[in-house]
RNA sequence: GCCUGGGUGGUGAAAUUGGUAGACACACAGGACUUAAAAUCCUGUGGGAUUUAACUCCCGUGCCGGUUCGAUUCCGGCUCCAGGCACCA
């Protein structure tokens, strides 16, 4: 018989297997593809990883994610384009760098050669000869070439923006690097400097991001989140003017039916109005708002602090003086600096007038006329106006009365015609500021002429090249104090020039190079191959990057496809997609001890310690058991042995299946299944079921948990079975076929060699997937629950599609039903095949 | 503070469209095999009640309330945790 222990057969060995099956796909290039129209194209994508110095758990999830996919589609006919590089610019380097004196060059690829050995360690199936690194100038000549495209299509400009500065070790700090208002290194007190940077006008494209969004099959809290950042209002920019100075303060307000409670106008500290001021302790407020980190979040749970400005500004329908205050909280960045405080029907102006002291009107009543105190409430709500009319000037025209529509309108009107204000739609999404004045990046290629001023670098002469040997990162960015960089000659007007020192945002490389894997080695930023492969079908990554990096990458495509066609030879008859990822799949956040596992902080697990130990499919098969993927995780390796037993427990059954039958007269067309015998038509509806499930979890949920866990509920059911005629035999090797290939895109290794050791080409990339025999799934009796007011009473076994009153007879009949039928029920509820509830 | 998720046994989780709560594992306990250990296999395992036992019953999906014949699932309120908040990537 089969299933006796024969301590002959080889034993699971994931450490000859796996190299073993990963030369074969190498000698093979199983996984290399070029655009073949004759297949449908698939391209699935993981975000790339910064080359942190070895894989950890948030990248093994990730990349077996999209592995199992990519190989679950070619073994449905795709030709499947699955890539991998390294998004290797950033900050870590550098801190690196500092730390042990290597130049972030050297670091960078040091930690490349590392990961990528563990990467094919791990069996992932990407076609490497299109792996590309951010940090070499192949790559970053483009985005540079890019940029400058961006300028000509003035999609580029430069202002002053404020960052976060160290006073003592005198450089820029990144928001990570600021701990409670200090920086890390000097522990001194942080300052907003302003500084000219270079931004992109991602504004431009808001309305067309933001209607894009509803046609993306990705998940609704991503798309939410999107929608919510962009902060699409309708409102209005109404101007007040200073008194006694010729200038005018535009503020935006989706609320004008407030605009008579105006008692105040609140400007930031950066506002162009405050050089105007003339208080005393102006400045003193000044200082100590500067001392306050620039991230929204701390300003937005600052206490709200304000100072008068000594100016009033002209209320532009009333006429009546309202002060003009200074306040923490209103971000210069956003919208236009300045609002209008209306403490009567705000709650963040209530408390800031009750804090100073400041008037508070209310124009609107509640629709139902119900009392409110509004001295100690701001009542937020649309209603009805009262207390609004203009002055003289205006007629005296009143607006009491008038709801939120109308009055709206009415003021609107009003203030249009008398050029004091305009409707406007108001967006919340900046523009993407990408000056990061840093060493480690991509050199942004402008020059500042002393005749031509501030131009683009010459096309000609690109890359601009960053510097990479002796780097000494002590004192700031290097590039600053290079002249061999930035000494430079105009090359218009050949007089001397000073090169922008400033390099790249790293998102600026990563909004772009899902579409430089198509045309990995062109000659041109992007050619022809783009319109073959993009846009990506599935990307896989962090929930983390839900809103910047996939907005950034959003605006770039829009972006490219507006200006490629146009500059680009090879493009010239083409259409580029608008949006770059057509499905989206958020993979959770893998925790440690409840943290999360930065790729700048280095508390990270080595999962290649799992590897060594049990082999890559072990560590595949329990990343992906664990959890599904859209959950965060918290890390632990307990399971992983389970994981391991089982692959153990499959194995010796597979090759003890192999060894025990002869496997030429082994064929599953010899199964007729209206002919087996019940036990038969059992063990073929698990296979079947099974497969069923397995393939839409692959397919519709990617919840590879359930995959597994149905899996070896398959294998426990097969090594239940007992094998009593060839017939038997026959379905027993249907089933372990099935569980080799529908476990292949998690555990490739393993599945190869059981493959191989059946008789069959051990290279399984792009054998058909099993298809499920619809007439296994048929059966003829059911098991239904019988609930007495909703709660279970019993479970009974009826035939299959029995009419509704031999169902409700057969359920009154059972003898626990019974018990709790006691008078006659009021109400059966049948769901078909399913359930009987008996209302009593 | 704002935006977006989430909370189910000792642990990771399952329950896909409102219909059996806890599949599949881990851990633990007991047993088999072994001189012993490892490995492997078998049994049990949410809490409680009852019973020789089988059965059966009550409670239970963060908290409070609602809708429904029926709620882990839908609605309202709260709470705690996580992600993001524009210079970490």
């Amino acid at each position: 018989m089969m299933k006796t222990n024969d301590n002959t057969l080889p034993e699971y060995n994931p450490h000859l297997i796996e190299p073993e099956i990963q030369k074969l796909w190498e000698t093979n290039k199983s996984f290399e593809v070029t655009e073949d129209t004759t297949k449908e194209k698939d391209y699935c994508l993981s975000m790339f990883p910064y080359p942190s110095g070895k894989l950890h758990m948030g990248h093994v999830r990730n990349y077996t994610i999209t592995d199992a996919i990519s190989r679950f589609k070619r073994m449905n006919g795709k030709n499947v384009l699955h890539p991998i590089g390294w998004d290797s610019f950033g900050l870590p380097a550098e801190n690196a760098s500092m730390q042990n004196k290597k130049p972030p060059s050297e670091w960078t690829h040091t930690n490349i050669a590392y990961m990528k050995e563990q990467l094919k360690q791990m069996g992932f199936s990407y076609d490497w000869k299109r792996e590309l690194a951010t940090c070499t100038s192949d790559y970053y000549k483009w985005e540079q070439w890019f940029f400058i495209q961006m300028y000509k299509k003035n999609l580029v400009y430069r202002k002053n923006s404020i960052v976060n500065w160290d006073p003592v070790d005198k450089t820029v700090l990144a928001n990570e690097q600021v701990i409670d208002g200090r920086g890390w290194r000097s522990n001194a007190i942080v300052e907003r400097r302003e500084i000219p940077q270079w931004f992109l006008r991602i504004t431009n494209y808001a309305k067309e991001i933001l209607e894009d969004t509803d046609t993306l099959n990705w998940p609704d809290e991503v798309k939410q989140m999107q929608k919510n950042w962009i902060g699409q209002s309708k409102g209005t920019e109404i101007i007040f003017i200073v008194e006694n100075l010729d200038y005018k303060i535009k503020v935006f307000t989706t609320r004008p039916d407030t605009l008579f409670g105006a008692t105040f106008i609140a400007i930031a500290t950066e506002h162009p109005l405050v050089k105007y001021a003339n208080q005393e302790n102006i400045n003193d407020f000044i200082e100590e708002t500067k001392k306050t980190a620039i991230n929204e979040a701390a300003i937005e749970t600052l206490e709200k602090k304000g100072v008068f400005s000594g100016l009033y500004a002209i209320h532009p329908l009333s006429g009546d003086k309202i002060p003009i205050w200074i306040a923490n909280f209103v971000l210069i960045e956003y919208g236009t600096g300045a609002i209008m405080s209306v403490p009567a029907h705000d709650e963040r102006d209530h408390a800031f007038a009750l804090k100073y002291n400041l008037p508070i009107v209310q124009v609107i009543k509640p629709k139902d006329n119900s009392n409110i105190d509004i001295s100690s409430e701001a009542f937020t709500q649309k209603g009805i106006l009262i207390n609004s009319c203009t002055s003289d000037k205006y007629n005296n025209v009143s607006f009491d009365d008038m709801n939120f529509n109308e009055a709206s309108d009415a003021i609107n009107s009003l203030l249009i015609d008398n050029n004091l204000g305009a409707v406007k739609t108001n967006y919340r999404l900046r523009d993407w500021g990408v000056s990061r004045q840093r060493y480690w990046g991509c050199p942004i290629p402008m020059i500042n002429c002393e005749q031509c001023g501030c131009i683009p670098e010459d096309e000609k002469n690109l890359p601009v090249l960053l510097p990479i040997d002796n780097i000494n990162l002590d004192n700031g960015s290097p590039l600053k104090t290079m002249k061999e960089f930035y000494e430079t000659n105009c090359h218009i007007c050949k007089s001397k020039a000073i090169r922008e020192t400033d390099t790249f945002d790293t998102f600026f490389e990563s909004s772009w190079y899902f579409a430089r894997y198509c045309s990995y080695d062109a000659d041109v930023m992007l050619d022809d191959r783009v319109s073959y492969w993009m846009p990506v079908d599935q990307y896989v990554g962090g929930i983390e990057h839900a809103i910047l990096h996939l907005l950034y990458s959003r605006f770039f495509q829009k972006a490219m496809a507006d200006i490629l066609p146009y500059t680009i030879d090879s493009l010239k008859e083409h259409i580029l997609p608008r949006e770059p990822f057509t499905s989206l799949l958020t993979q959770g956040m893998v925790l440690q001890g409840g943290v999360k596992m930065s790729k700048s902080k280095g508390n990270t697990v080595d999962p290649q310690e799992l590897i060594d130990k049990y082999g890559a499919d072990t560590v595949r098969l329990f990343t992906m058991f664990a959890a599904p993927p859209t959950i965060s995780l918290e890390w632990s390796n307990t399971g992983v042995e389970g994981a391991y037993r089982f692959l153990k427990r499959f194995w010796r059954l597979a090759t003890n299946h192999i060894k025990n039958v002869s496997l030429k007269n082994n064929n599953s067309t010899n199964i007729v299944h209206s002919k087996l015998n019940s036990k038969q038509k059992n063990i073929r509806n698990k296979i079947h079921s099974t497969l069923a499930k397995v393939i839409d979890d692959y397919n519709r949920r990617f919840t590879f948990n359930t995959v597994i866990a149905a899996l070896m509920e398959l294998t426990n059911a097969l090594n239940k079975f007992e094998i009593s005629d060839d017939i038997d035999t026959y379905i027993y090797d249907e089933g372990i076929k099935i569980i080799i290939l529908s476990l292949s895109p998690i555990t490739p290794h393993i599945s190869s060699k059981l493959w191989e050791m059946m008789g069959n080409n051990p290279d399984i990339t792009f054998i058909d997937f099993p298809v499920v025999d619809t007439e296994a799934l048929e059966v003829d009796q059911l098991e239904i629950i019988v609930q007495v007011n909703g709660k279970l009473r019993a479970k009974i076994l009826v035939t299959k599609d029995l009419e509704d009153d031999e169902l409700k007879s057969t359920a009154l009949e059972n003898q626990n039903v019974k018990k709790f039928v006691t008078s006659t029920p009021k109400k059966i509820i049948i769901v078909k095949n399913k359930l009987v509830n008996i209302v009593v």
